[in-house]
DNA sequence: TTGCTCCTCACGTCACGTGAGGTGGC
DNA sequence: TTGCTCCTCACGTCACGTGAGGTGGC
C-alpha cells in the first residue's frame, strides 16, 4: 500500500483484475477472455505469463459482448472497434455503424420472415400427425373394447 | 438395353442415377451426398467404388431435406429416419415426430421473440447514430459555410 | 495422351468448451 | 508435499466447402 500503484492486482485501487475476476465480472469464461485477446480484440497487460485487466479492457468487452448480443461477428466487431484507434473524430465509425446495424436488421426480419414460415410448416405437420395419432388409437380403443 | 436390369446407371429404366444426377436433383452438391452417407443417413449401392441412387435413396433424401429446411439436426433426423425400420406400425414413429415438432416450434418461437427484442434495440441505436451524425454534420456545414 | 467423372483424405469455417499437461508461489 | 491459480497447446463441435491427389473408361 506504500508504493501504491504498480503493486500487482489490487482490486479497487487501479481496478486490475486477474483472468478469473474479469471473467465473473463480464459473465464470460476464461476461455472467452482468451479467444477474444487471440483474435485481437483485446490485449491485456502481462505480469510475466498471468494477464492482468483494466478498465480499458473491461469496457472493450463489454462493448464487444453487446456486438455478439445484436448479433455480430467477431470479426465486423474488431473491424467497429479499430476504426476507434484511427478515427479520433468517430465519423467514420458511426457511419460505418449506422450501415451494418441496418444490414443487420434486414437480415433479422428475413429472418423472422424464415421463422413464420417455418413455424405455420411446423403447425401443419403438428395438426397432421395429431390427427393420425387420433385415427389410430380410435382403432386400438376400438380393439380394446372387443376385448374387453 | 438387351439384359436392361444390371445395366448400370440407365436413367428412367429403374431411376439409378450417378453422385451427379442425384446431386442435381436434389439441388444439393455431391459433397452432401457423401456426408450425409457418412453420417449413416442415407447407404448408396456400389458399382466398385462409384456410387448409385435408387428412388429409395432420393426418397430418403428429400425426407432429410425437409427436416433440414425446418431446423432438425442430422441427428435428429437419422433417429427419426431409424425408427421407421424398427417400427413398422409408425406409432412410435409419429409420437416422437409430434414431440420434436413441438419442441422446435417452442424454440422457434422463443427465437423470434429474441430478434423482436434485438431488432428495437438495435433501432435505437440507429436513431442515435442518426441524431449523431445530423448534429456533427449540421457542424460540419455551419464550418464549410464560414468557409465559404 | 487428353478430358471427363468419380473417388478418398483432410484442412478450413465459427466461437468457443474441454481436457491434457505444465508452472509459480503460498 | 499438497492445493490453488494461471498458462499453452490442441482436439471436438456442426454441416458441409474446397482443394489435393489419384483412378477408370472413352
Amino acid at each position: 500500500v506504500t508504493e501504491g500503484v504498480a503493486d500487482g492486482a489490487a482490486p479497487g485501487v487501479q481496478d486490475l483484475l486477474g483472468i478469473q475476476e474479469a471473467a465473473t465480472l463480464l459473465g464470460v469464461t476464461m476461455r472467452t477472455l482468451r479467444f477474444y485477446e487471440d483474435k485481437g480484440l483485446i490485449a491485456p497487460q502481462r505480469v510475466c505469463t498471468t494477464r492482468i485487466y483494466s478498465r480499458r479492457e473491461i469496457g472493450r468487452m463489454q462493448l464487444i459482448l453487446r456486438g455478439k448480443r445484436l448479433g455480430f461477428s467477431i470479426r465486423e466487431i474488431k473491424e467497429f472497434l479499430d476504426l476507434y484507434d484511427v478515427d479520433p473524430e468517430h465519423h467514420v465509425q458511426v457511419r460505418t455503424l449506422l450501415t451494418k446495424v441496418t444490414e443487420r436488421m434486414k437480415d433479422l426480419k428475413r429472418q423472422r420472415q424464415a421463422i413464420e414460415q417455418t413455424l405455420t410448416e411446423l403447425g401443419s405437420i403438428q395438426e397432421q400427425a395429431r390427427a393420425w395419432l387420433q385415427a389410430h388409437e380410435a382403432g386400438a380403443e376400438g380393439q380394446a373394447e372387443k376385448r374387453a
